[in-house]
DNA sequence: AATTAGATCTCGACT
DNA sequence: AGTCGAGGTCTAATT
C-alpha cells in the first residue's frame, strides 16, 4: 500500500462525470492497483475511487500542465469498462509505501439469520405454548422465516427482520395470504419480529392484523443453550 | 488526519459483532475522530470503520494485554449510539499526521436528470419530427422520464438511464402496458435510451418492440442553448 | 425527525 | 457469469 498525501485536483469519467477541485488529500494505492482518494471528514466512503481490476499509470506533465503548477499526471483506467481516474498533483507532501500482506478477513456475528435461529430455538419468546412447526417453511413465492402453532394450535407465520420496515410487513401479508389458501393450516396469523420496528411498519402491520414484536438480541443470546461464540 | 500502519486486530459491537484478526492494516484517523481501517485490497470500503460523531480514545495496555504483544488500546465510541470500535495494537510500522484543510468537495455532472433535461430540450434526437408532451409524465407506478408524440402524432414513451440495464427495459415495459390501457393515448411505443445499453437489455427491448437509442452526452451537452456548465 | 429513492453503491449467496 | 437480496448500508432531498 502506498500513502500519499498531496495537493492534487482529481476527475473521473464513467458512469457520471465528477469533478475535486484542488486541495490537499490522501490518496491510496492498494496492492490491486486500486486507487482511493480521502479527505479528512465524511463517511468512509472515499471523495472518489477506482474499483478493481484496474491499472495506475503515472507521467510527467505536459509544458502547459508544468507551467499550471503540475508535477505529475495519475490515470487510472477500469480493466473491463472505460472508467477512468485522472488525478494532477501539485504539491507531494508525504509518500510512503508499506507492505501488509493479506488480510484474513472479517468474522461476522448477529445477522438475520443467527436472529431466526436462536427465536427458532426460543420460541416461546412468541408467547406462552407456542411450538416450532419449521425455519423457513417453503411457499411458493418463497420461504418463511418461521412456521409455529400458538398454545390453541392455530398457525403463526413470523417474519423477522433486523431492522424492520413497510416491506417487510408487505412481505409477510403476501406470505399470509398464500399460507390462508392452504385449508390445511388455515386460519394463520402472523408476527413480524425485528431488533427495530419502524413507526410506519407497525401502523401498516396493525392494518393487517399483523402482531410486532420487538427482539432483544442480546437477552436472546443470553440464553442461548447451545452457548456457541464465533469468538 | 492521523496514518498508522501496524499490527493489530479489531472488534466492532454495535448492530452487529465482528471481529478481525492480528494483521497489518492502515488506521486512518480523520479530523472528527473517526476511524477507519484498511486493507491491502478489496473495494473502497475499509474493514472495520466508525462513523463520525464519535471519540476516539487511547490507552495502556493492561498487564496481562501486554503480556499477549499488545503494545496499545484504541476505543473509539459513537457519541449517539453505544456502538465502538477496539483497536489492539501490537506493533506501529509507520505513524504520521497530516493537516488537510476541509475539503472543497465533489462536482458532479452527467446524472440521469441531466440526461433528461437535455433529451427534453432536444426532443429531435429521438427523431424527426418528435414533440414533447411532457417530462416526468405520471402514472398509477410512477412518473414516465418523458412522453412524446412521433412525426405521425404517436405517443411514444421515452426512459432514460446512464447505464442500460435489463430492469430498465421491465421498468418501461411496465410504464408502456398501463400507458396503453388509455384510450386516449393508445397506441403507445417505448423508447429506452442510455449512454450505454447492455447487450441483455438491447434482446429484452427488442423481444418487447422498445426501440434502443444510445446517447451521447457531450453530443447532447454541447448542442444545450442555455450553454450552462458545472466546471 | 422521518421517509424515500439512488448509489461510480458493495458484498455475499445462489443458479 | 449473471442475478438477487441485504447492508453496521450511506447519502441527499423532501415532507
Amino acid at each position: 500500500m502506498r500513502l500519499v498525501i498531496a495537493r492534487c485536483s482529481v476527475d473521473y469519467a464513467g458512469r457520471l462525470n465528477a469533478h475535486l477541485p484542488l486541495a490537499t488529500r490522501l490518496l491510496m494505492v492498494k496492492a490491486d492497483g486500486s486507487l482511493l482518494v480521502h479527505s479528512d471528514g465524511g463517511s468512509y466512503k472515499p471523495l472518489n475511487w477506482m474499483s478493481p481490476p484496474c491499472r495506475l499509470a503515472t507521467a510527467d506533465p505536459t509544458q502547459d500542465q508544468a507551467r499550471d503548477g503540475i508535477t505529475q499526471v495519475w490515470t487510472v483506467r477500469h480493466d473491463k469498462s472505460d472508467d477512468r481516474l485522472t488525478v494532477h498533483l501539485h504539491e507531494v507532501l508525504h509518500d510512503s509505501s508499506h507492505e501488509l500482506g493479506v488480510d484474513p478477513g472479517l468474522v461476522k456475528d448477529g445477522v438475520e439469520a443467527h436472529l431466526q435461529e436462536l427465536l427458532a430455538e426460543h420460541v416461546h419468546t412468541l408467547g406462552t405454548g407456542y411450538t416450532l412447526v419449521r425455519r423457513e417453511y417453503p411457499t411458493a413465492i418463497g420461504p418463511v422465516d418461521l412456521l409455529t402453532r400458538d398454545a390453541a394450535g392455530a398457525h403463526v407465520a413470523v417474519e423477522i427482520k433486523r431492522r424492520g420496515e413497510i416491506d417487510g410487513v408487505e412481505q409477510l401479508t403476501r406470505y399470509l395470504e398464500l399460507l390462508n389458501r392452504d385449508p390445511l393450516l388455515a386460519p394463520v396469523s402472523g408476527v413480524f419480529a425485528a431488533q427495530e420496528i419502524r413507526p410506519q411498519a407497525r401502523v401498516l402491520a396493525a392494518d393487517r392484523g399483523i402482531r410486532c414484536l420487538t427482539l432483544d438480541y442480546d437477552a436472546l443470546r443470553g440464553h442461548d443453550s447451545s452457548e456457541h461464540r464465533l469468538f
